[in-house]
DNA sequence: ACAACTGTACCGTCCAGCCGGTACAGTTTC
DNA sequence: GAAACTGTACCGGCTGGACGGTACAGTTGT
């Protein structure tokens, strides 16, 4: 018993919400607290230690997720890139490689939809929603461009969701069409 | 008590999936078989009597709602088309105008991820979107046009999940757009 | 000395599934 | 034609187990 030798809390913290965010993709939200403890190799007390209930476990995961997006998609902006559609530019290639590679953000919407039960994470998700609006709608592209792509970059992230889980070279082949379409105008 | 005076079984079959469904889509797959039945207006026993249990409710939920979106799919579909594109055509409409009422397909992508626990509505679900993906391919357009325009259906029907609510009169843009987008080859 | 835990024990509540009834509509038997 | 029986469509109380949260005493790294 005791402190795992030498281990960092911020360790313990984030191994918590990684055991969260995979469990909560498998079992929902119904996903134990219990669970979520042994998963991160801590006890039932160490996760009452970092999160105090279950809630704050689970707003956790959503801020936690939604700020790893974003600075994702901030990292995917070229430096010498500052043409208008910039940010979109990086925001497409942010939902399309993040379906292309099998881990992460393709879950991520699975495990937001469960979350939209607990209503402060709707919110949560509504407020960030609408920063991405005012941000991508400032990138300069015509409004109609703007839509178009979009939607299709979140139908991509969307698809895994209902089964659908189009061929990668597809995908590919998808992203170029898209990050073409940003450039078409100037 | 009894059986209520001349309520035919069926009506009352459907009035629990509905009760489901709405309750399912507010609370998550932690719905209650009691709030269902209550809220369907029927006792739990006699929920339990049309399913013999929560996993067979979900179930038939699922199935519902995958079979009604294909029937209006399918209903969408003007008698008098018969150029290439056609069902693709249909599928943008119920999509986006499902998302223009704000009733019904909206929320279904929220109840069918919440639903996603249940491994036997992920298969479901993969099922029937292989199912969509051949028939649409049959659809006699080429293949970038497809998945363009696929996704960015798609990506409406999904974008509320996480917040994000398009104003309706952007959506009729698009969906403009993307119906135009399956007709410019021939 | 304090932060960061472990482990155990426990409480209260919620809920799925079960079960013993009940009410009626047909159907059969005499 | 009426009593006896059968199947369908429910009602509602109960129970056992799971789960969130509490409490707290002990342990260990820095």
């Amino acid at each position: 018993m005791g402190r795992t030798a030498g281990r960092d809390p911020e360790q313990t913290r984030a191994a918590l919400l990684d055991a969260a965010s995979r469990l909560v993709r498998e079992r929902g939200i119904s996903a134990t607290l219990d669970d979520v403890a042994r998963r991160a190799g801590v006890s039932k007390g160490g996760l009452l230690y970092h999160f105090a209930s279950k809630h704050e476990l689970l707003l956790a995961l959503a801020t936690d997720w939604l700020e790893r997006f974003r600075v994702a998609v901030l990292a995917a902006v070229p430096p010498d890139d500052d043409a208008p559609g910039r940010l979109v530019r990086a925001y497409v290639r942010v939902s399309i490689d993040g379906a292309l590679d099998a881990a992460a953000t393709r879950d991520a919407l699975v495990v937001i939809a469960h979350l939209s039960t607990v209503d402060a994470v709707t919110e949560l998700a509504r407020a960030d929603a609408q920063r991405w609006q005012e941000d991508l709608r400032a990138d300069g592209l015509p409004e109609d461009v703007l839509s178009l792509v979009l939607a299709a970059a979140d139908g991509v992230s969307a698809q895994p969701v209902w089964g659908m889980e189009p061929a990668p070279e597809e995908l590919t082949r998808l992203r170029e069409h898209l990050l073409a379409l940003t450039v078409v105008d100037r």
